[in-house]
DNA sequence: TTTTTGATTGGGAACGATTCCAATCAAACA
DNA sequence: TGTTTGATTGGAATCGTTCCCAATCAAAAA
């Protein structure tokens, strides 16, 4: 590999000359750019991100944390925040904590240490140690925090998209097409844009005339590890449907335990949506996928990675006055689980 | 963030003493070694990677090149490249080439300037020129190709499962069940071990005394961009439902494709395994999501990223007389798809 | 023609480690 | 007691950049 220095020879110019037009910062005449710029093409010269990043501090490395490769709705947000980043030098490192904080906190300790330029911070189980960690965090770096809200002023940035609104919606439309006995599976109510959703659904029952009913609600347990959304979803639908007085639909807080809920109603013979209707929510490929497809709310979720990254760059290149707190409307999608 | 030097003032020695400590290399009295030690404990110390990285040309970063995200098939590879990686100070980059070809390049050029330590290439169009480039950088770095077979005594690293014998028995198993015409619905024929399983399928047909017709077999176009194996599946199934004489089983290349086949012959009403038998190869996790549940040819894939990141790192230390071709076994399992 | 000015360019220190080589020192040997 | 030896340790150069500051140079002004 060639150095600065091969390409200032070759050039006939010096080393801070070339690292000029490198860098961009300072002027130089268009003839000796045009001459180092020559050098650099022979050479297949291409800077050290070592040198560099000793110099500058800067790695040109952005880190995204996710709970689980394996739930895809990451995978379409990685792909907006992948898109933004490479247009504008960088990279990104997925940091799979397949949702333990302990993991967390091990992926946190390494970024420290390889002074990655921004974090994407998408948690689960929202441990309170962490959050503080990351909060903390992001007082010295570029750091945002993904579907995660407590209230709205908190004081971290943030991208994530409104779950009420819109689940009270998915609520009334169930009503309105004759159901009267909704259920809800849940993940555990950490402080999270789930919690939301969740209140969104009861306000939709409440707006449409009907009581919450707290036995047709399946909360999984706080403490199993290794288990998927996907399961969930099945052991919720399999725990409602047993009920004395079953619920005739659904309602999730992820399109995966959506999915789960829909396998085990397959399996057990049940209509959908004749005898239960089902609704996810994120609006991932599965969701198409399944049969019978989806009903869901639609989350931007490429576009909100992409807004992510965009805002981290932003803070990275020194622009502080941005607006680092977005919130995302959802779109309610009817298909076959509901109609 | 402390230097080296910091840690050096506060143990009241050198800095080539605390580098000492740090990097193992030379040997350091054990009471200054304690002292040192505590320093570090003291300034939460850690070493610049910069620093290091200009020293020693180590990132102590790999690379995985895939050509698809959200084919959880290679998220299931990542977790076992992760883990190795992880137990050994390495991060592992991810990097989503949408089975482009130029993206490949793009990736491969900025790899090459960021010096990342090694890289595992898992491809899709297997592009002459792209093989031709990774082949090369194989002999300046540790690269290692994954899922790739021309013939076996070709002179890259490899990990892959073997996929001739496995489709033959498979086909046999069809055969034995009742079936008599069984189509295939495949990729396009580059250099690979789909290929293989392609060629196992007809051997097992022939061994079982039926003649391969070439009018069951779908092999989606060459050309068409931005379709996923999903959609191919599909396509493929409703295509060859819709011969004059259609097959009574299908086999496919993946199990995306396999489950793309099933979302087709549900929707059309077909009767599986009655009408139409499925099976696919991989044995990701959507295989036991999908209705019926995929009989298929399961791959130890995450077994297949701990080696292929294993034989990496060995290389990486220079350890250059390690098995490096490396083909596993496969293993058929039977699901409601067939039976 | 000489001086001033602004545009370019070069030199050298610095970033934070590693590593070779020389220096130190105490114990062992003669 | 003087010398050798091996174990530790320190010093200085080095890796490939960036960036401040001083030097150079040509054109414009005097």
């Amino acid at each position: 590999m060639s150095t600065i220095l091969d390409v200032a020879k070759l050039a006939g110019v010096s080393r801070s000359t070339v690292s000029r037009v490198i860098s961009g910062n300072g002027v130089v005449k268009s003839e000796t750019r045009d001459k180092i710029l020559h050098a650099i093409e022979n050479l297949n010269y291409s800077p050290s991100y070592f040198a560099q990043g000793i110099k500058t501090g800067k790695t040109k490395m952005l880190a995204m944390l996710i709970p689980d490769y394996s739930n895809l709705y990451y995978g379409e947000m990685y792909r907006g925040i992948e898109q933004v980043a490479l247009e504008n030098g960088y990279m990104v490192m997925i940091c799979n904590t397949d949702k333990s904080s302990t993991r967390e906190r091990i992926y946190a300790e390494e970024l420290r240490k390889r002074e990655v330029d921004g974090i994407i911070y998408n948690t689960y189980k929202r441990n309170k140690d962490n959050i503080d960690y990351f909060t903390k965090l992001s007082k010295q770096m570029p750091v945002i925090f993904m579907d995660y809200i407590d209230d709205k002023d908190i004081d971290v940035p943030y991208v994530l998209s409104e779950g009420f609104e819109s689940s009270k919606k998915a609520a009334r439309y169930l009503v309105s097409k004759g159901k009267r006995r909704i259920g809800y599976i849940r993940v555990p109510p950490y402080i999270s844009v789930v919690q939301h959703r969740y209140e969104g659904y009861k306000q939709g029952l409440i707006e449409s005339g009907i009581e919450p009913d707290e036995e047709l609600v399946y909360q999984c347990p706080d403490n199993e590890v290794g288990k998927t959304h996907l399961d969930v979803g099945f052991e919720g639908a399999l725990f409602l449907m047993n009920k004395p007085n079953p619920p005739d639909a659904i309602m999730t807080s992820t399109d995966i335990m959506a999915v789960g809920a829909i396998k085990y109603l397959n399996g057990a013979g049940y209509k959908i949506p004749g005898d239960v209707s089902v609704v996810g929510f994120d609006d991932i490929a599965l969701a198409t996928i399944v049969e019978p497809s989806l009903t869901t709310i639609s989350q931007p979720t490429r576009k909100i990675g992409e807004v992510a990254a965009r805002i981290l760059l932003a803070k990275i290149n020194g622009e502080n006055d941005i607006e680092d707190q977005i919130i995302f409307e959802p779109e309610f999608i009817v298909r076959g689980s509901t109609d």
